[in-house]
DNA sequence: TCCTTTAGTGACTTTAGGACACTATAGTGG
DNA sequence: CCACTATAGTGTCCTAAAGTCACTAAAGGA
């Protein structure tokens, strides 16, 4: 049989299926604390549980697995995220009452700002304190995904500047920080975060500066190298 | 409706289905150098191509996509890799001229004495140096795969002792500097390494020692923990 | 005995973060 | 106008750990 022949004749329904979905843990700063974002399901099975935004791919929409993330985001927040990073896939025969089910969990950074609006509108979507959701119950494996996210934020939080895609541009140096420590849960160097800061040269300082209280503070933009950028040694934790 | 009538309902073939496949990378150190098994395929797509040891999900044996990936690489090696690392996922609708397909890549290190005998029983299975495998036109999106292991792995030999399960034990921190090496590709400063080996306390001195030219060289093993052990800082580059 | 080879140590340099006091620049209230 | 407070930003010393490289140690072989 040749490979033409053989293609044609493949049923793949033979087989028994696997359900392919994505999840994605969308994390923001809400009032200097992490949020996450979640969806209350209105389906089957765990109707009425939150859960994380995610579902089927669906492959009339989806060319590959980053974009029924992406896709799953935009529906869910209006926005693209600049910052999409696979954490893991989780599989079993028992994590879905349906059946034997694949899960592969994106992770993202987005500014609170630019899709407060619209999580607003969408009435079945909220953000929720990442110490409250975590005591939830929710759909699934979700708990467990979203640990395995902050773990993965709190490690970048320590060797890059990933937390920037959190913030909305520009921002203070102060601004940043803020992030890594909500990311890594507790205070860092003030004088060690700028040096890091400008050693990187991953930003541009505006020129322009913000003032609330006490001395105005320098506005920065990121570099778009700064998603790629590693630091060979971590902030002490 | 409510949850049972629906599961009882569900029927997942409703939906165009999405082929789940794992792909495992598997290193060994033959010689010095780094190796990647290969099997080659003799069934369409692809037929004749060499391909990474890997297949379909066998929902009748497998209760997780970790146990799938083990249960690949138990039938290819004969043996149990202890260390065994998700990679990523890769999902589109053109990998697998079959459909929309799905493929969760794993990483091991094992060390070659091991299953040396093995492989060469199963004849559709061999050893490849990493820069022939590099250059052969492999099955699917193989080759990718490949080059995301070796960043991987490389990238863990700057800040972990996981090359260590490339090894067979007990073995001489020499062993253990040139797995580094062969992962980082350039040498390593002996004194740097050996005040790393010593400073984890991830090491038992076993009291023997192996001698081959010049002076003996002491023999260790690797506590359990190695797995999980992290520098704060990295070797240089 | 000396040469070669590999293992292991000593000691100085370099890099970069930690700690913390100091100065700078804004608003505010007497 | 002048403290006082708040936040931004700097100077300086300390410390941890890697880089460098020469030295000593222990084996075999000519």
């Amino acid at each position: 049989m040749n490979e033409k022949q053989y293609l044609n004749e493949y049923q793949p329904k033979d087989y028994p299926v696997v359900l392919v979905t994505v999840d994605t843990v969308l994390f923001s700063f809400i009032k200097d604390e992490l949020s996450v974002l979640l969806v209350k399901r209105n389906n089957h099975p765990y109707k009425g549980h939150w859960a994380l935004p995610g579902g089927f791919v669906d492959q009339t929409q989806d060319p590959s697995l980053e974009h029924a993330a992406s896709r799953n985001i935009r529906e869910k927040t209006g926005i693209d995220a600049s910052y999409l990073e696979q954490l893991a896939t989780l599989g079993s025969g028992k994590r879905d009452p349906r059946g034997w089910s694949v899960s592969t969990a994106y992770t993202a950074l987005i500014p609170h700002a630019k899709c407060e609006h619209f999580v607003d509108s969408v009435d079945d979507a909220a953000w929720f304190s990442v110490d409250e959701a975590l005591r939830m119950k929710l759909a699934f494996d979700h708990t467990a995904i979203i640990r395995l996210a902050l773990e993965r934020q709190h490690q970048k939080a320590l060797y890059s500047f990933v937390p920037v895609f959190g913030l909305t541009q520009p921002f203070t140096i102060t601004d940043l920080r803020k992030a890594h420590e909500t990311l890594i849960g507790k205070p860092i160097q003030r004088k060690s975060f700028i040096r890091r800061f400008e050693s990187s040269d991953m930003f541009i300082d505006t020129g322009k500066v913000r003032q609330e209280r006490g001395r105005p503070a320098a506005l920065y933009k990121a570099k778009a190298a700064i998603k790629s950028f590693r630091f060979v040694r971590n902030l002490d934790e």
